[in-house]
DNA sequence: TTGAAAGCGCTAACAG
DNA sequence: CTGTTAGCGCTTTCAA
């Protein structure tokens, strides 16, 4: 007993047929392209409802576009990401473009992820947060239409759509030393490479830290421990910090993940946040909000960098030698409960 | 001044002329076909490292195959699907084929997502807890080799994977039961289709309670709350059962997000967690294990889930008459803070 | 405005 | 074992 065999695909010839019309004209009604009456296109969109057609896009690939956008996140776990796809899929939601996504990847699997989009004739990629050197993406962007997101540094290339890190920075520094905080630490992702060192949001967040703490004269106070953006990097990292002879009285985690592992060092050592300790995150992700925790935290309004991020994909698209864009976005603080005036001001 | 165009992408014509064969002598090396000498497989492989040949996946799917597996996902913002993700990509690491996810899809975008997977020339789909009626799925399964997760029900026309949620539910109403506690209340995401009452884990996570109660003698104990599976969801539901007569003592929210509610509400009627009311999710999210949440949850094993149906499907597009499947794992439990003896006790 | 015909890059029959 | 040839479903010249 066979499995009921699918009847094969209705494909532009079937529908061709119906409507008694040549395979050309179908594809220019599917293109909304210029050379077909209006009676024809009735009566081929008719064709196409009738027969439930439905393009395969490999095959249009083959010749045109694919209508697929790329979109590479770089952690599918970070709560962040997904606010970016949002802004992405929402402002291609209006389009013939559909959205596909790479799967999570490391640092290791980029390459090969952005490779397979190429092969499967993406006509254009989201790349976010990306770590591959310069050249390679510049390389990448010669392919195919590309906006990197989440990562500063100008390319004739490519677009990008970035959040002012330095500025996020400098309000987490500001808050807390409006509170009345002096001794603020921050802790950092580190980072080996030197044009990542520039590029990358971790370095700027790092950046903004010390500016804002010279233009507020806490110079003598910049503490800065380099660990990475994970759970444990702010663990780790805030043991370092309350092993200190004078210990901070507010941490800045370059991200909310980092705060997570801060906030459980802090309670490990026998102190409360924000009474003893203040902690201040970044990307303002979904659990800095939930009750328990309440992060304080930098909001990067992530669906705003992605729906410009698809907007200048689209134009790219349209116009591969345009000049390229660089967009900055202005993040803005979500103060929560664990920050607070220190202990003995 | 043009922007350097790349050139024309090296095909498998490029590479034929370079190793001096046939196009079909390269298409064979390339998928480790039968009839090809060494010798000719070695001159090949040498001509496509030389030229950094990489074939073209559209191309490919017109006659054969895209060795792309279509991964749909309901939410990304859910911690626990990358875990599935995890292990479908980590079973096919090895092998020819690539990962592309749809972007994360409600319930009305879910049809839309499937079709573009379709139309893309997906050699198979792994569908995450699918909310399409049964008989689309079967229609999408009898067009592509597909594998449904999460979500129980038999069909020939696709294999399953899932967690035992009756069972998980268990040792949840078990753990509680075991620390005292007779008055646990249950918050369930409402389902209206009766299909999906059958076959989707929250309703099963739902009679798995009432099971349970009753097979500890709790029958009169049984305590239901019908909203959904979101935070605010867990809020309301939790408000209810504080405004009870006599309020549970325990509450086992049917996802760890819900259970972010329950927590919030809990905070703000003045109670403490697990002082006066333990709580416990479903799941075992990132977030449940982070320290100042430390929330009591059952493990999906996701990694072990996306394995199977990642073999499962390699099984499928081999044989698509092969008879169906269904796997069901076994959660487990993993106590964490939330949960402790009742007040009384 | 329309359609015939020639590919896009690859695989699958089928001869040699 | 090897290569020739005919498509896959669609877009794109280019004549009519």
């Amino acid at each position: 007993m066979e499995p009921p065999v699918s009847p094969r695909r209705v494909t532009i010839v079937d529908v061709a047929r119906h409507a008694q019309v040549s395979t050309t004209a179908v594809s220019k009604v599917l293109r909304n392209a210029y050379g077909a009456s209006p009676e024809m296109r009735a009566r081929v969109r008719r064709a196409i409802d009738e027969l439930g057609y439905r393009p395969l896009a490999a095959a249009r690939g083959l010749r045109g576009q694919t209508y697929t956008i790329g979109v590479m996140l770089p952690d599918i776990r970070n709560p962040f990401f997904p606010e970016i796809l949002d802004g992405v899929t929402s402002c291609l939601a209006d389009t013939d473009y559909q959205v596909l996504l790479g799967p999570g990847c490391g640092v290791n699997e980029e390459a090969g992820v952005i490779e397979a989009m190429i092969d499967r004739g993406m006509d254009g990629l989201v790349l976010v947060a990306p770590v591959s050197p310069r050249a390679r993406l510049e390389r990448v962007a010669a392919d195919v239409p590309t906006v990197v997101v989440g990562r500063h540094g100008h390319s004739p290339a490519y677009d990008t759509v970035a959040d002012d890190d330095v500025a996020g920075a400098a309000l987490v520094v500001g808050h807390l030393a409006g509170l009345g905080h002096r001794r603020i630490a921050h802790i950092e992702h580190h980072e080996a490479d030197p044009t990542r060192r520039v590029e990358m949001p971790n370095a700027q967040r790092a950046d903004g830290y010390r500016q804002a703490m010279r233009g507020l004269g806490l110079e003598a106070e910049i503490d800065v421990v380099s660990t990475s953006y994970t759970q444990e990097g702010g663990y780790k990292g805030a043991q370092q910090l309350l092993a200190r002879p004078t210990r901070p009285t507010a941490v800045f985690a370059g991200a909310d993940i980092v705060a997570m592992g801060v906030l459980e060092a802090v309670a490990e050592a026998g102190l409360s946040v924000p009474g003893d300790v203040s902690v201040a995150g970044y990307d303002n992700t979904t659990f800095a909000a939930l009750g328990p925790i309440s992060l304080t935290s930098v909001d990067q309004a992530g669906r705003e960098i992605g729906r410009n991020a698809a907007r200048l994909l689209l134009e790219r698209i349209a116009d591969r030698g345009k000049t390229s864009v660089q967009i900055k976005l202005s993040p803005t603080l979500v103060p929560r409960r664990t920050t607070a005036a220190p202990p003995s001001a």
